[in-house]
RNA sequence: UGGUGGGUAGU
């Protein structure tokens, strides 16, 4: 069984479906009932390639075949929910899973929260996480970081440096995802002097900015429309190790064709394919929007013939 | 053996 479970999860994590149904398959001749760990991997599965339906169906098909479900399920269930903007149904199975006398722990709790910030719905967010220390559950870096990052996203720099502080208060340390998740809301407030001096406190707390770090200290300069800076940090990231990737050329690129500067922009692009990188869709539509707000559409059409690229929709 | 957090374009 164990085997088999192992199986299915691959296939699953990597989202290839099929395979993972093969081995069901398989398992099933083999006379090995699925269980509630089969079941959940599966469940996540569709869930992540946003197939929410079959996941509730695998769900009733479970409870059907008499296999209960645990709160690892649950929370599977609400995370995808959430993560589809169905809030009403994820506390639809939050009632449902303390109906049945099913723990809601801290991951089920975090998922909760993490979708009501997505909803948009921050009051009822901290309310969770009260909710949370009244159960007897500790809050950990996570739940705080989805709460600074839910703050930033509304624009509540407030409360999302409220969060911090409580992160801190309880003794809990900012490791560099919730870091970043702070860095990006003031970057995108224009507050990049802040954002800065942020990286500079993250690498003094011993925590090594990465590569989503930089790239938002780099957008946030090129937002205030200073480039010679964005380009300074681009060049010094790599001493922390930091290989510049797509994301970086697409910031500059980005931060280029917002100046007018779509000739440099271009350059660009031929740097980073020089070095090896591939640039993206992202990159094609950042350098499309520039040209074209330009009235460079000569240049696209050059750039899909010399160097190949196509656009998508979107562009 | 299964569940939760951060980054770039357009929309």
């Amino acid at each position: 069984l164990v085997t088999f479970n192992t199986l299915i999860s691959g296939h699953c994590k990597k989202g290839h479906m099929g395979d993972a149904y093969k081995v069901l398959d398989l398992m099933g001749k083999q006379g090995i009932r699925p269980d509630v760990v089969t079941y959940s991997a599966l469940v996540n599965g569709h869930c992540k390639e946003g197939r929410l339906e079959e996941a509730c169906k695998l769900f009733e098909e479970m409870k059907r075949r008499g296999v209960a479900p645990d709160g690892v399920l649950f929370t599977t269930l609400i995370d995808g929910h959430c993560k589809e903007g169905a809030i009403e149904d994820a506390l639809k199975l939050h009632d449902e899973m303390r109906g049945r006398g099913i723990k809601v722990d801290v991951v089920a709790y975090n998922a909760l929260i993490y979708g009501l910030c997505r909803a948009g719905n921050l009051k009822k967010a901290k309310k969770f996480l009260d909710g949370m220390v009244k159960a007897g559950l500790v809050p950990d870096k996570v739940t705080y970081t989805i709460l600074i990052d839910g703050f930033c996203k509304e624009w509540n720099l407030h409360g999302a440096l409220e969060m911090r502080n409580r992160m801190i208060r309880r003794g809990i340390n900012l490791d560099s995802v919730a870091y970043t998740a702070l860095i990006t809301g003031l970057a995108r407030r224009g507050r990049v002097v802040e954002a800065h001096s942020m990286l500079h406190e993250m690498l003094k707390a011993g925590f090594m900015p990465d590569d989503a770090t930089y790239t938002m200290v780099i957008d946030g300069h090129c937002r205030n429309g200073d480039l010679q800076r964005a380009f300074k940090l681009f060049k010094e990231m790599r001493h922390s190790g930091v290989v510049p990737g797509v994301i970086h050329y697409n910031v500059l690129i980005n931060g280029l064709c917002k100046e007018g500067q779509t000739r440099k922009a271009n350059m660009l692009l031929k740097t980073m394919i020089d070095r090896g990188l591939v640039p993206d869709d992202i990159t094609y539509n950042t350098l499309i929007h520039g040209h074209c707000k330009e009235k460079n559409s000569e240049v696209v059409r050059k750039l899909r013939d010399e160097i190949g690229l196509v656009p998508d929709l979107a562009a």
